[in-house]
DNA sequence: CGAGATGTTGAAACTAGTCAATGTGCGTGG
DNA sequence: CCACGCACATTGACTAGTTTCAACATCTCG
């Protein structure tokens, strides 16, 4: 096991950030025209108590490749994103890392409510988020019930889907792993408004690899042999056509 | 990959219990003198509060082996374990099985809010707990705060342990599955009030193999070497003395 | 005390990992 | 606009750790 992906840069978000940052824009009116908000934690919030909510928000934008949660540190603050994807990630000390999921439009980040982050969180793209401090985020919490069982019910789906990559991980072969990553974003992009069959892959096979607790190598593979196989086609390295669909979701299964 | 540990028998918790069922009593003033309490999400819960929910609460009393949740199965209950042990478990079609915990003395199960159970549940000791129908429970939860506010905390909880056991799965040896888990195993028992250095093993290998995605073969052969290497003593199969707690701390990080 | 279940040990097989080379795409700058 | 260079992806040969299959040991309980 290789010491890869290591870059303990510390970019994006320092502190507290000065009015006039490019990166960190008070929300005013943002949330009337938010794209996100119809994915977000959000979504169930009434005019009110979106304001309400707004008032301890702030804005930002980040560059890909911005790690802006490093874990670890003390978890002051929680994100929810509005544009572009991020990864969330765990090391061990000599390098080894499990990438534990993506983060796309409307996806929340910081359910975890005591001590320091136990993730470190990464821009994949260029990536916009709202940011809260902690602190405040509670206190909002208490006084919007809607928004407490929003969280409560997400928190459980993430839940759900961290008992579902427990038995990828633990009992899925490669080629197992690599069909239900595809179905798995494929379900996503649906849930997302966007079409289920041409899969976009917005990020490397490095991240893939970590998430699935493969190598990069047996990712490749894989891809090539299921595209040999007939049930999926590439396009470039970043798009892939589910053809046969029905035998991938066998496959996830273990047939 | 065999097929092992496959039992679909369903003994305990028919839908709906006559009152004169052995393993089934109302509670009643059991929340005043319950010993659980202090380690569940009704800790926080002032005496008026506990009895609204503990008018939702059914007591259950279940043999060891008893699997009373049933993964697929319409998610119509909720449970606190109040005494014995418990684990939780994913299965493929073909008999593969993933362990997902080991629930204890207080732990609370059934946060996930729509759907299908997404998990077995099996009694791994003869086993006590409190039942609440979901619905209700949803109800309650709605009225009571301080009671929403645990359960959210306490599935951030879980999903942080979870994340740290797709790191072991995804990314840990077998010699460091088995190190992180044991020491795991004795931190859990300090919270619950016991020693922290015999570590009781109340599970057997196919369980303890099924967690760390491993086979009962290589869980037994990694005992025995860290045994040979004076890490650890064995008493019986199910007692585990902690000697040189710290290599084992440093094991589980990869040294 | 005996029998079935559970746990341990051994040898062989296999999946995925490691190391290394080659291929491909993309952005930059001439 | 093309060529270069770099990062990323693919492919190949070999290795290693874990699983599989099988035998044996131990424990538990009727």
């Amino acid at each position: 096991m290789s010491a890869r992906g290591i870059e303990p840069r510390r970019m994006g978000v320092p502190g507290a950030q000065p009015a006039h940052d490019p990166h960190c824009l008070p929300t005013a009116e943002a949330c009337a025209v938010c794209e996100a908000r119809p994915f977000s934690i959000c979504a169930p919030l009434s005019t009110a108590e979106l304001a309400e909510l707004d008032r301890f928000s702030t804005t930002l934008h980040l560059p890909a490749g911005a790690t802006f949660v490093h874990e670890g540190d003390p978890a002051d603050h929680c994100f929810n994103i509005t544009a572009g994807s991020a990864k969330i990630y765990k090391l061990l000390p000599d390098g080894r890392r499990q990438v534990i999921g993506f983060l796309f439009t409307g996806d929340f980040l910081g359910t975890a409510t005591r001590g320091p982050y136990g993730i470190s969180a990464e821009a994949m793209t260029p990536l916009s988020l709202c940011r809260f401090e902690r602190t405040s985020f509670r206190a909002v919490l208490s006084r919007l019930p809607a928004l407490e069982h929003a969280l409560l019910d997400r928190t459980a789906d993430e839940l759900e889907a961290a008992r579902e990559q427990m038995l990828l991980l633990g009992r899925k072969a490669a080629r197992e792993r690599v069909a239900s990553f595809l179905l798995s974003l494929s379900r996503r992009a649906v849930r997302l408004g966007r079409v289920a069959d041409p899969v976009q892959l917005p990020m490397g096979r490095t991240d893939i690899a970590d998430y699935l607790g493969l190598t990069t190598e047996t990712v490749s593979r894989v891809l090539t042999q299921l595209r040999t196989e007939g049930m999926i086609r590439l396009n470039g390295t970043s798009e892939v056509h589910l053809t046969r669909r029905a035998a991938l979701e066998s496959l996830c299964e273990g047939a």
